[in-house]
DNA sequence: TGCGCATTGTGTACAATGTCCACATTGCCG
DNA sequence: CGGCAATGTGGACATTGTACACAATGCGCA
């Protein structure tokens, strides 16, 4: 029975893909519990496998959370860029990019509320964080940040926005959604009901199209 | 030599304030560390006690935290506060009540970046976190929170903002600058230059002045 | 004054975790 | 087909949070 054994072979020696396995089941974990429930000997007890195993494909417990982390910042831009799609296409280009920009703060809103656990883990620290470097990106190619940049383009090119304007928009409209994300799943508006998180989005995204 | 030995007596049956001296290690880890490097055994170590020790005044680890983490938002509160102190008295109270407000979004930002350990303990989460309710004011009695909240009442009061806006304002305000406070110091922004860091916040408060 | 008891700190123990090292099992490539 | 790099296993160790039983201490009451 070293080889064959009846019907079952020896499943697996050679998982054949214990990396995607492995962030697959880190996934898991931070879903419900965050970054810190990624914990190394979990996630191999999960895919079946000794803890030592996963050492063959990250150099460390942190670089396993990277990857979990750039999983969840890919699922993120993904819900986006799905937000995106589905906008009905208007005629004013003007009105379009501020369509796309609510759109994509909606998303980041609604993602943060749905997925604290990812949300969490795509921008938690831990060593070096590289939210943008590697493939954080969607399906489209683009990560979050940059579907953001490609609306603010738009806005100033249909003429809504001044130029002058332009230069360091994303981090004002960024900072404002992120930060309510992070209260409301975090600090001291966590718990609000969902109609009133809904509520303050949508007043938030008024005062962020106003202080463009 | 079991009572007194030498001149030196027994110094630290009967610590006298364990419980704060715990805390303040706790505050020394958190701050180059972040968090997670409040580690129960080492912060007892440094208090020159044994970890058990440290279970007669909290009933956890995160217990621990979650007192450390008041006393970070404590400091964040008084840096607010003096921040406040030191500023020049207008006539004008509709200014006035603008330089309040960007004199404590720039100090909120100023102690995100001098402090970033300090700063990410207090708004981790962890379990429930408290950022209101207990002692996490500053000297002056009010939270960071809240002194925000006077400063956009009087901005009202003033008529420089119309009472429909101000519901909610302060989620506004503090979205934006909470957000853009993370970003620095954990997200893409991270390793901006100080100069650089400092324009983003610039603009950002002019952004906020505008969306109010 | 002195004694008893609640408070506060100690000692020992245990399970869980991250990581190191040596070894085993593969599959592929020459 | 034989060896070698890649992949997984086993066992070990230091560190951590925490539980349980015990020791020292000092305060309140006799």
């Amino acid at each position: 029975m070293t080889s064959r054994a009846g019907a079952r072979k020896r499943d697996t020696y050679r998982h054949g893909d214990l990396r995607n396995a492995l962030i697959q089941a880190g996934l898991e974990l931070v879903r419900d519990g965050g970054p810190d429930a990624v914990v190394l000997r979990e996630v191999t007890r999960r895919v079946g496998v000794v803890p030592n195993a996963a050492y063959r494909h990250f150099a460390d417990r942190n670089a396993l959370l990277r990857a979990v982390r750039q999983a969840a910042l890919a699922q993120l831009a993904a819900a986006m860029e799905t937000e995106l799609a589905a906008l009905p296409s208007a005629d004013d280009p003007a009105e379009s990019a501020r369509a796309r920009i609510r759109a994509l703060a909606t998303s980041y809103l609604r993602f943060a509320q749905a997925e604290p656990g990812l949300f969490r883990a795509a921008f938690s620290t831990s060593d070096m964080a590289d939210t943008e470097n590697a493939s954080a990106d969607g399906p489209g190619g683009l990560t979050a940040f940059q579907l953001l940049g490609a609306a603010l383009d738009d806005l100033v090119e249909s003429g809504a926005l001044p130029l002058d304007r332009r230069p360091g928009a994303e981090y004002f409209v960024w900072s404002a959604v992120h930060g309510l994300a992070v209260l409301l799943i975090d600090g001291p508006l966590r718990g609000l009901l969902p109609v009133q998180a809904h509520e303050a989005g949508q007043r938030l995204m008024d005062s962020i199209e106003r202080g463009i």
